[in-house]
DNA sequence: CACTCAATGTTAATTAGCCAACACTTTCGT
DNA sequence: ACGAAAGTGTTGGCTAATTAACATTGAGTG
């Protein structure tokens, strides 16, 4: 589907312009590598980024918002991969694959949480709404190819996608906030337990 | 000083501007990626090439006459670093850098041969001419450097240049189109003596 | 042979990227 | 605290890259 995001609007910039795709490729490359040379996010520049990237400032901005703008299609990038990776492509909404995403979000924050670290007091936000929508996603996925049949009550989808995505990134943010006093599989278990009974007036999941 | 080169001369293209330099560099860089993995010169077609750059067809000919000419400048490229690389950079003419500049030429052709290799009857012409202008511009800038005083002839430094420069490269030529029956090593040698003798009407190398 | 199919060059019109200059704001160093 | 230096967004005019269309040339294949 591919809205149109960014949008400082002064262009409107067509996102199937091979320009554009590679315009926004090199900035991502160009952020990874800086990221891990800095190991700190607020000591990028944009000008650091554009230079790496050998793309004008000024056309940085018609392609993000600012600097976080960037942070956060570029970690909404990642995460789709991440997710993928650990999923079947075809996936359908069971124990073994709910188990597998809610491991892989966590996972994922586990992986992250290492840019964030220096005394980062001023705590990156936003990027937290564009990861539930990944996951509000693939319910929305898995939900629909369910047959209405096995549907115990038809309560609208979109509301129980938007529910369970939160029920599982919520923790996982908190989780990577805190001190991780437990393991990834250990949160992944006990927030998996409580999912599959938050579904269960909707569908019973085996 | 950097000539504008390539010219189909639809459109003069501005060497100095970024996004000249960058795709040129894609271009230079999906052909040395797609070398190494066919390791075959003429299996590789400009579409390959543009593809893997993420740079239109059209783009191509706005910068190359054609698949050789990228190959030229290319080649004229790798040629340009591995001198710099072997010479110091405010190298005078002597006879240990004369040495080591012969030998450079003879272990950079030895290395391209590889990529001449498989029954490639057909062979490549063509840029033997671009690598002899960068050995000629060396010995320009050696003559220049050299006093006034202690240059026997005055016959023209541009001339002695040509000579020297094809005296080298001619026997590099020859050299890897054949057996290789000698070393590089004893090619440098031999090249060496013959050129400090060639070079002793115009000036005494030490 | 005729006949696809793929690659090569070339063109005019459209679109995205580059630049330089501007008014701010933030960060520092003395 | 103040001035210099560096970063941030924004703008309009110019330039290069993209596109789609075209004619042409091989390289197979029936």
């Amino acid at each position: 589907m591919e809205s149109a995001r960014c949008d400082g609007m002064t262009t409107p910039v067509n996102a199937n312009d091979p320009r554009v795709k590679r315009t926004r490729q090199l900035l991502m490359q160009a952020f990874l590598t800086l990221l891990e040379e800095k190991h700190n996010i607020h000591s990028i520049s944009v000008q650091d980024i554009t230079e790496r990237a050998t793309v004008n400032r000024a056309t940085f901005y018609a392609h993000f918002e600012d600097k976080y703008a960037l942070l956060e299609t570029w970690m909404r990038a990642k995460f789709h991969r991440a997710l993928e990776r650990q999923l079947p492509a075809s996936s359908t909404l069971q124990i073994s694959t709910l188990h597998a995403l809610i491991l892989a979000v966590f996972d994922f924050f586990a992986t992250f949480r290492s840019y964030q670290k220096p005394a980062d007091k001023q705590y990156v936000p936003l990027f937290e709404v564009a990861l539930q929508q990944e996951i509000q996603e693939i319910f929305l996925n898995w939900l629909n190819q369910v047959p209405a049949s096995a549907l115990i009550s038809q309560g609208t989808k979109e509301t129980t996608a938007v529910v369970i995505s939160w029920a599982i990134l919520g923790p996982a943010v908190q989780w990577v906030r805190g001190e991780q006093t437990n393991s990834a599989e250990e949160m992944a278990n006990q927030v998996l337990t409580i999912v599959v009974a938050g579904l269960s007036p909707v569908i019973a999941v085996t």
